[in-house]
Parts: structure tokens; sequence; C-alpha cells
RNA sequence: GGGCCUGUAGCUCAAUGGUUAGAGCAGGGGACUCAUAAUCCCUUGGUUGGGGGUUCGAAUCCCUCCAGGCCUACCA
């Protein structure tokens, strides 16, 4: 059993920068990551980008560079968007790094020596231009390759293949009977039809003469090795998988299996949900050590698939530096239910941090910290009540929402969680209104009463920060720093009562700034 | 062609086959002054895409049609 928490996302194609899709993903295991911390458990997350292929070699070659000079230029963007997010990863997953090729090609050796590999021609049209193979998919109306293509010529190639259909029976049994292999539900569904129409062996291997910028075959130095045995080690090779003692990578058993691959629904099928359970399979591991897949949806905009042929990308960079990171953080955590997808839209960004975070929690905050400096030099005290609103909160509402929210983020609902922790907030507003703290200040026979509302606001704001720290760890720290409390934020600290008798209150400072809408275009 | 998903209030979404289909935002009315023109209360608003069926009972299950999205394949 491993004795760590094990995340990892997919890795990212360094040739192009990144979108709104790839900051959500990471943000969205980032927060994962943190739950796990709140909880005291330890936790190793990963995440990364894959390097190699056609793609970035033709990409580097157009702009004079060499691969790993673009492949390079290009993880430094995602290195930066990551620190700009708080996406605060334990391990890098960089393919071009020498251990992850040596994990690849132990674990290619091992499987051709066994049989699993083999060699084979194949016969097909091949655009010259596009230096692909080209199926009858490529052919428009009148039945031909169109001109896009350029030269197309009929060519015989060699190449290795893994033996996937041996094992088409297996995964069909292993869907069958691991319900949790995929998350949401529904996705099982889809793969497993998929898995039935299964055909034919894996092409893994490109001569060098046609791609160069991979990992070579370690039984033939003709071939580099083609995505699929390449990007999707990442998994266990960065986990110290076939690694040496003193390679510097965590101990294997410590980390595997991993609790969830985190992945867009794009690369379910055929990818992750394929032919990476067969390949573990393959090199031995256990039904039982076989990862869930959790599959999040895709942000469109406007209903549309995002795409940077349509100009409609959304820059996650320029997202953070114009709302700022909290903002962005929250809305992509807040406005899609994991699993599904969603509109993106700068409008609701603004609309849900101004009405959840400066409205509703910000606000609260503030108006909480003056009065308790107003009318009580900010001293709490803590008392036995018999007040039944109170009583109904402290013991209600906050439990409530402690446990609605540890529910909702062990089944990776973070949007349900969210709304937990801002409502309680909202209870707490309620709580002012219904008891107006300044009529009591001004009654001495009530200063019990107040002493005990101000009591119950602090701590309800305790526990609200707590709840919002995995998605907010900045915001959350600032609502404690106003707090005066000093505490890391820990799950087993969100109990009712953790803020002692006579203490001292920070000072109140607005926490999250309204967002103003930009100059609207004149009509 | 095959598969999967979605369709519920103006918007974004909830509702293990079980009271009168709920919540936030937006709209309308009112209250309050501690606070970031914030907050709180009340309120308008639905033929659950259409049509059949099963059931004592259907947003939910079955059939069918319509609309949108995604994946995948061109086999007879």
């Amino acid at each position: 059993m491993p004795d760590r928490t094990f995340f990892t996302t997919a890795i990212d194609y360094t040739n192009a920068a990144p979108h709104i899709g790839h900051a959500y993903e990471k943000v969205l295991t980032d927060v994962l990551a943190r739950f796990e911390r709140l909880c005291q458990r330890p936790v190793y997350f990963l995440t990364g980008v894959d390097q190699h292929g056609q793609k970035v070699q033709q990409s580097a070659e157009k702009e004079g560079l060499t691969p790993l000079e673009f492949a390079e230029q290009c993880t430094a963007k995602f290195l930066a968007l990551w620190k700009t997010l708080g996406v605060e990863f334990d391990g890098w997953a960089a393919t071009t790094h020498p251990l992850h090729k040596q994990a690849v090609q132990r674990i290619l050796q091992r499987l051709f020596e066994e049989g699993q590999l083999y060699k084979q021609g194949h016969r097909g049209f091949y655009s010259v231009r596009q230096e692909q193979f080209l199926t009858d998919k490529e052919r428009n109306e009148a039945g031909e390759f169109g001109p896009e293509w350029g030269q197309v010529v009929e060519l015989e190639e060699e190449n290795y293949y893994f033996r996937l259909s041996a094992h088409k029976d297996w995964l069909l049994a292993f869907i069958d009977t691991h319900e949790h292999f995929v998350v949401p539900a529904f996705r099982r569904l889809e793969l497993r039809n998929a898995v039935e129409r299964l055909s034919g062996d894996l092409c893994i291997s490109r001569p060098k003469t046609r791609l160069s910028w991979g990992i070579e075959l370690p039984f033939d130095s003709e071939f580099v090795t083609y995505v699929w045995f390449d990007a999707l080690i990442n998994y266990i090779s960065f986990a110290g998988y076939l690694a040496d003692p003193d390679s510097g990578l965590p101990e294997f058993r410590s980390l595997w299996p991993a609790k969830a691959h985190v992945i867009g629904k794009d690369i379910l099928i055929p990818a992750h949900g394929v032919y990476w359970p067969i390949m573990l399979h393959a090199l031995g591991f256990p039904d039982e050590e076989i990862p869930t897949l959790l599959v999040h949806g895709w942000w469109n905009v406007s209903g549309s698939k995002m795409s940077k042929s349509l100009g409609n990308a959304v820059d996650p960079a320029a997202l953070a530096e114009r709302y700022g990171v909290s903002a962005l953080r929250y809305y992509l955590m807040a406005d899609i239910s994991t699993g599904r997808d969603a509109d993106f839209s700068e409008e609701r960004l603004r609309i849900r941090f101004n009405d959840e975070l400066a409205n509703n929690v910000g606000n609260l905050l503030n108006r909480s910290l003056n009065m308790a400096h107003r009318y009580r030099q900010g001293v709490l005290r803590r008392a036995a009540t018999t007040d039944a609103d109170l009583i109904a909160l402290a013991d209600g509402e906050a439990l409530k929402a402690v446990a609605d929210y540890t529910q909702a983020m062990e089944h990776y609902q973070i949007d349900t969680a969210l709304e937990a922790a801002v409502g309680l907030a909202r209870a707490c507003n309620q709580l002012i209104e219904s008891s107006a703290p300044w009529k009591l200040a001004k009654d001495p026979e009530q200063a019990g009463r107040l002493d005990a509302v101000l009591y119950h606001l602090a701590e309800s704001l305790r526990l609200v920060a707590i709840l919002l720290s995995p998605v907010l760890p900045e915001a959350a720290q600032g609502i404690l720093a106003q707090l005066n409390v000093s505490d890391v934020p820990r799950l087993t600290a969100a109990v009712w009562g953790g803020l002692p008798d006579g203490h001292l209150l920070g000072t109140p400072v607005p926490l999250f700034p309204r967002l103003e809408a930009p100059p609207t275009e004149a009509d």
C-alpha cells in the first residue's frame, strides 16, 4: 500500500502556449492535493510536459531552433504560469529528462524480451509534406487526398507494434468489475463501448528517418518510440519505477498506485482508457494497482469548443493579471461541475467573485472585525450561550458546512464544496441582521449577547478560511491573518471553539476588492 | 453509420421513482446602518424540448421524435 496520496495530471504538449483548459486541469489537481494536505495526508502531486514528437521537431525547424531549445522555451511558459497560479507540484515530469528516458528504455526492453512487441511492415499512402500516413478519413468527397497533403506516395514502412489486442478481453473484464476505474460513471460506459470495437495492435515506433526527436528504442537504434510509450510512461517513470536506488526519484512503492490520473475527456479514448491500463497490465501490474481516471470536462467559449484556429482561446496568464489569481482560481473551481463542460465567461467570473467573495465573505470579515473593534477593542469573549440562534449556527450550520464540504471534496465536487463554505458566510450575514450588534452595543444588559455574537462571527470566519484554503490559499491566509490566527489551516481544526477567550482580533482591511466591468464598447 | 452526454425559471445549475420541482444571480418591492453602494427580508417567474407508454405516483424508467455537443468508424 502506498503511504502517500499520488495525483498526476496530463502532461502538456510543448508546441503552443497554455490556454485556460491547461490551467483548469492543473488548478483542479492542485486543489485536490491541497485538500489532502489540509487533511494532513501526505501527498505527491506530479505534473509536467510532453516534449518529444513530430510537431515539436517541425516547429523548432521553422524557428531555426533545436527541438530541445524549442521545447524548453515552451516549457518555461508552462512553468511560469503554474508559478503565477499557485500550482504547487511535488514532481515535474519533463519527458526529455534522462531518468525518464532510462525508464522508458528499460520498460521497452523488458516488453521486447517478453515478446509483447514485434516488428511488421505497413503499406499505405504517405504525405511527404505532412510526414504522416493517410487513412481513408483524410480523403475528400471525391475520394481523393486533397492538395493540402501535397505529394502523396504509396510507401512501405516497418515499425514496432505492441500486442494490444491480446489484452482486450482482460480490459473488458477489468472495466466491468471496477466501477471506480473511471470517474464520472458515464465516461466508463463510453469507454466500455469503445473497447468493444477495439481491433488491431498499437504502432509504437517511428523510423528515425521520419522522426528523430524521441527516445531511441533500446533494441533497434534505427527507431524512436512514438508518443504512447513515452508520454504515458511519465506517470510511473517520475514516480521511481525501475529507477536505480540513488536516482533521487521517489520510492515507487510509496506512491503507487496513484489515487487518480486527472485528465481531460479528449484523451480518455483511446490513450488513458485503453492503451494505459493495457500497458500497465502487460508490465505485470495487478488489477488493484491500476489507477482511477478522473476525467474532467472542457471550458467552451459560447457553447463551442475552444481552439486557436477559431481565435477564441482564453489566455490564463492575462486573466490572472487582469482579475487576480484568487478570482481566477475561484471561478475555475466554482463555475464548473467536475466532469462536465462549462461555458467560459469573464462576466460570470466577475459576478461570482463580487457576489460570493467580495460581498459575502470579504464584507462579512470586514464588518465583523469592525464591530469587534468598535464595541470591544477587538477582544473576543468566549462564554457559554443559551441563545437558540447562536446554538443553531455553531451546532447546526457550521457543523453541516464542514461535513458537506468534506463529503463533496472527497468526491472531487469542488463546486459543491465551495457552496458549503460560502453558505456558512451567508448564514453569518443573516445572523448579523437578525441580532443587530449595533443595537446590542447600546444596551448594557445585552453585553453578554453581543460578546457571544461577535465570537460566533469570528469563529465561523475561521472555519470559512480553512474550508476555502485549498482553492484560495492566499486569501485564506489573509482571512486568518486578519483574525490574528497563525495556525496552518487543518481540517481537524475546523471544529467549533478554536478561538480562545480573550483572543485579540487583527485589523480589518478589505480582502476582495470588487471587480469592475471593463468599459463597454460604444453601441 | 456506431457510441456517449445534454435539454428544468431570463442566466448558471440542483432535485436515491414519492409532499405543492428548489437554490444563487438577474427583475420587482421593502428594511437596516456595523461593513467593500455592501447586507437582510418579501416577491415575480417553470406545460421539466415534443409525443406516447409503464406505475397508485415520472424531471427521474421505457419507446419515439426534435435540438445541441463530444468521441469514433467508414463496415454491410
